[in-house]
DNA sequence: ACCTGAACACCGTTCAAGT
DNA sequence: ACCTGAACACCGTTCAAGT
């Protein structure tokens, strides 16, 4: 905001490289927390780094490059300390549910990570590294570390869209009388779900079921 | 593409209507089938039906509703007919087989669905009718049959979603020194998971372990 | 009520020109 | 190598005019 700041930068190559991969990632998740998803666009992500958007294609091959590294960054956020000093069981708990609450806030992330190689993700891998150690000291077989990993967070990115949901969702509406038992089971749900959300109770429900039947696998592994 | 039906039409209110919502989802599943998600643009749609663009907007309020009416069709294609005649276990893992497998071609609709108020989404409904029928008289409380198919949902879009993923996503590449127990972990998963797919194995095991866990709590519930 | 055709406000991306 | 500024090919959506 100063004078020599507002003036603005004439065409040619600037005497110091303005941007980087950190500047625009860093942009880019401010413009996330005040914008949401859809206000990250290039033009509002170049406007906000005070460059043209032209710009920044000298540094991302596209904006998907550019999601790749803000959900890289996101990864960070994630707590998998657990791994260090708790049991197996609790440990994948803790860093589930700190999983689905940090992609529950980034949904749209959610899509691009499926697709998206690892390679070059650093802070994505340095989880995953922690991840299978604790995972290799509770006894599992080495081949099936990888399976077990990708379906708890097969689990947790549908359960981190599923947040998003509106909490009438499965109100049938009109068409009640047609499906009488499941009407009933949606108003019993919500009744006893109480102050806990819909949400919440699937993820608990369906976190430790396969939890319980992950573990099932690994004792029938060492038996 | 016979004489009459090349003759363009002029502007003015048509004799009969020549759209409607089933012409519409028709024409954009046709689309979907040919061209993927990435050509369903409301321009092709339109081509397709031989309308203008805007005559779309007569019938469907935004092309978030055409989505809606095309995942509601889609949902047809899940098979839950074991409900009626198998076991709980089995009747959950066939539909799950099916309900991913199809999904895993549409899966742009994934985020779609999970924002989705049901309400209107006719065959939505009668899936859910029927597998809250199934969960009843397998025994579920009343309270717990909506968290329990939530959950599995949850796990059935994320591993959708998987299916999509690159075989080589898990490739750590030059970074794999810094990161010695999963690479590892990925090559073993990767030798032994044969000829069935890496996401396949992942879904076996996690569907497995859920329903495991998930029978673990109805005797739990029972007793 | 339901179509056409023109127009609008965006979007991501490319590229020549400049230093 | 890395910026600006103009341009391109799209996108979903709106709206007046027509029957």
């Amino acid at each position: 905001m100063t004078a020599a700041s507002s003036a603005p930068r004439r065409a040619g190559r600037p005497p110091r490289s303005v941007l980087s991969r950190d500047r625009i990632t860093g942009a880019a998740l401010d413009l996330i927390a005040a914008e949401g998803y859809e206000g990250l666009t290039m033009s509002a992500l170049a406007r906000r780094l005070r460059v043209a958007p032209s710009a920044l294609y000298n540094h991302a091959e596209s904006k998907q490059e550019v999601l790749r590294w803000v959900q890289d960054h996101v990864m960070t956020m994630v707590d998998f300390s657990a791994f260090a000093d708790e049991p197996w069981d609790e440990a994948v708990r803790q860093w589930a549910w700190s999983y689905r609450e940090v992609f529950a806030r980034h949904a749209p992330l959610i899509p691009v990570i499926a697709v998206l190689p690892v390679t070059d993700a650093a802070e994505t891998l340095r989880m995953y590294e922690e991840v299978a150690q604790g995972f290799l000291r509770a006894g599992w077989p080495e081949d099936r570390i990888v399976p077990a990993i990708v379906a708890l967070e097969s689990f947790i990115y549908g359960s981190a869209l599923d947040v998003a949901a509106p909490g009438d969702i499965f109100d049938s509406g009109t068409l009640a009388h047609q499906f009488p038992v499941f009407t009933s089971a949606v108003r019993r749900a919500t009744d006893s779900a109480g102050s806990e959300g819909a949400a919440d109770a699937a993820f608990r429900a369906g976190l430790d079921g396969m939890i319980a039947g992950l573990r099932q696998q690994l004792a029938a592994y060492s038996s």
